[in-house]
RNA sequence: GCGGCCGUGGUCUAGCUGGAAGGAUACUGGCCCCCCAAGCCAGUGGUCCCGGGUUCGAAUCCCGGCGGCCGCACCA
């Protein structure tokens, strides 16, 4: 058996997660997080916020799963998502239309339509590569989940395959609300939806998942990040365009401020996501060696973005894993809004010096114009004041015609050129976007966290993502050993901590089953208890016992979440050992 | 979706040359319990993945589907 297998089955197990609807044979790509399972991906999303948002005075905002199809019409995902697939009409093989045409040599751009693609086909007699058979017609398939909104068919919608496009759509409310600060970082934690043709690979490719991202809105002229200072030594993995395209295998190290210098690493905003990326998962238990981050070329990269960098990890059974995805968006999802929207969604840059502008006003003059067309001066101010494109034919020419009759020569206009002082421009702000798979997280964390001792799991999670604080045990289920561990129990519940109590079966298999949950550590009730009020406390990962002081469990559970170290407590607190 | 392998209590599995589904473990109750899945007693739990076919009779043979793993394609 494999570490995957077993991984999974001790999730299985012990409620961390399983295939969905399994009454019912299962569907591939869905996944159920049990209580287990609920508990470690909640920890895993807050520390993601301490660590990605609250950390740097960022935001969070939930917009709605299901967008209306406009907003994805206009970024691209309709174009992007789409892909016009043949059947073979003889094996039923799918294959994407363009690829399949370009492995026969023949040219074809992606942006053709079905109906070319098919008179290509026929033209070319192009035949099902597997078995020789006619091919079908060709169709779209689009793989974001499509819905209807409201009970008319005319409204569709879709249900999003990133959470970023709320960020972009919603980006002005939240600016304003936030007192226009800038740069201004927008994070949001929630499901995302992709139809996959064919998801397998367990927890790792889903249908339905939940992302972490976050949007880095920032300057294009100053792509600075004051934050970069801190992190500029750091070291970092990198499997970067070069050398991929001088096909070697092995990734490259070096420092963030070496890859920036060396543009390597767009910007410096990229390159500290990247750092903090790589902290983030180190600290969920996945060394550095086993991480690494793994440049997208040009054909890899999502329809969006300029640079990608793929945070991934090293898994047992699937090889190198993709678990954040950084890229560089520039400023084409909040053009593309602009675009279609036609709202204003830039921001003002405030400038050191005022910029000098000579700017033109043209203002006409209806009098005049009245003494010359009489009867056609309502048409004439109509269009001098819908219409725009006049005003740079007149400059240009010296004079506009309206229609073929109508002909105005600069005299019908007050023409001033005056110069300005301009103090604030327009920008469409960019964007670093660093964005996490969370279930893909939750299962690497799973698969470091699994060791074996003596025969047993151990399921050695981080305390930061522990999914019980502790367990208190009496050592025997009797009465007397009940009642205290009873009470020991409710004054740590009552302290806000999750606890497990447990009384049945031999101590040695409680310690083994809070040992396959992750529980850090185990109080027990024992005989000598009685005699001098204190309990012994057991390390999950060591299984060293030392004796405490019963008052004392609160303040050591509180100093073991505050410094993360089981044997740093035990000696700051002086706590004599049992073995 | 294609090809290969696979699908038996929660989990792991025996049975698969057709003839009453068995074990281990887990789970529940009890006994014994003073530190690491101990032991003893009793008990619950199975549409043998689903549907169809062959047969007097199918977990077992045949066909189709669903699901899983691996390879191919896909993963924007």
């Amino acid at each position: 058996m494999d570490k995957a297998e077993k991984v999974q089955q001790l999730c299985v197990k012990r409620g961390f997660f399983w295939g969905a609807y399994e009454i019912y044979g299962g569907v591939a790509g869905f996944l159920t997080w049990g209580p287990n399972g609920v508990i470690l991906k909640r920890r895993i999303a807050d520390y993601w916020r301490k660590f990605f948002i609250d950390k740097h005075g960022f935001v969070e905002i939930s917009s709605p799963d299901i967008a209306p199809y406009i907003v994805f019409e206009a970024s691209g995902h309709v174009e992007g998502f789409k892909d016009i697939m043949v059947t073979c009409l003889k094996c039923n093989n799918k294959y994407r239309a363009d690829t399949l045409l370009n492995e026969k040599g023949i040219n074809v751009s992606e942006a053709l339509g079905p109906a070319e693609m098919l008179s290509i086909i026929d033209e070319h007699k192009v035949k099902c590569p597997n078995c020789g058979g006619e091919l079908g017609e060709p169709g779209y398939f689009i793989t974001m989940f499509q819905t209807t909104i409201g009970p008319y068919a005319g409204s569709k919608g879709f249900l999003r395959p990133e959470t970023a496009q709320g960020m972009f759509t919603e980006f002005k409310r939240v600016f304003e609300a936030e007192r226009k600060k800038f740069p201004i970082g927008i994070a949001q934690v929630g499901r995302g939806y992709r139809n996959e043709i064919s998801p397998r690979q367990g927890p790792i490719r889903l249908r339905e998942f939940d992302m972490m991202e976050l949007e880095m809105f920032i300057d294009p002229q100053d792509q600075r990040c004051p934050y970069f200072d801190s992190v500029k030594d750091e070291e970092l993995n990198l499997y970067h365009r070069i050398i991929k395209e001088k096909g070697e295998l092995e990734y490259e190290t070096m420092s963030a401020e070496e890859a920036v210098d060396k543009k390597i690493i767009i910007n410096e905003w990229m390159a500290y996501f990247m750092v903090m990326a790589q902290k983030f998962m180190e600290t969920l238990g996945i060394p550095r060696n086993r991480q690494r981050f793994h440049e997208k070329l040009e054909g890899e990269r999502a329809h969006y973005a300029t640079q990608t960098f793929d945070q991934e990890v090293y898994l047992s059974r699937w090889g190198w894993i993709e678990v954040s995805g950084h890229a560089y968006r520039g400023d084409y999802d909040l053009l593309s809004h602009i675009k279609t929207s036609g709202r204003d969604l830039y921001v003002d840059r405030k400038l050191d010096k005022p910029k000098k502008v000579i700017q033109t006003t043209i203002i006409p003059d209806p009098k005049k114009i009245k003494d010359k067309y009489p009867r056609q001066i309502g048409r004439i101010m109509k269009f001098l004041r819908e219409e725009d494109s006049w005003k740079e034919e007149l400059v240009d020419k010296g004079y506009i015609n309206i229609t073929d009759e109508i002909t105005l020569d600069k005299s019908f206009f007050n023409i001033k050129t005056e110069e300005k002082k301009i103090w604030v421009e327009k920008f469409i702000p960019h964007v670093v976007e660093p964005s996490f798979g969370l279930d893909r997280i939750a299962y690497t964390v799973l698969e470091y966290s699994y060791t074996e001792k003596e025969d047993r799991v151990v399921l050695s999670l981080p305390y930061i993502v522990r999914v019980f604080d502790c367990a208190v045990f009496p050592l025997v289920d009797s009465g007397e050993f009940n009642m205290i561990a009873r009470s020991l129990y409710n004054e740590l519940i009552d302290a806000g901590f999750r606890v497990i109590f447990e009384a049945k079966d031999s101590i040695g298999r409680r310690y083994a089953r809070i040992d396959e949950i992750g529980v850090p550590v185990a109080f027990t009730i024992d005989g000598r208890t009685l005699e001098d009020s204190t309990v012994t406390v057991r390390d999950r990962d060591t299984w060293r016992q030392y004796r405490l002081k019963i008052s004392d469990a609160l303040v050591f559970l509180r100093e073991l979440f505050r410094y993360n170290s089981f044997t740093k407590v035990v000696k700051m607190m002086k706590l004599e050992s049992v073995d």
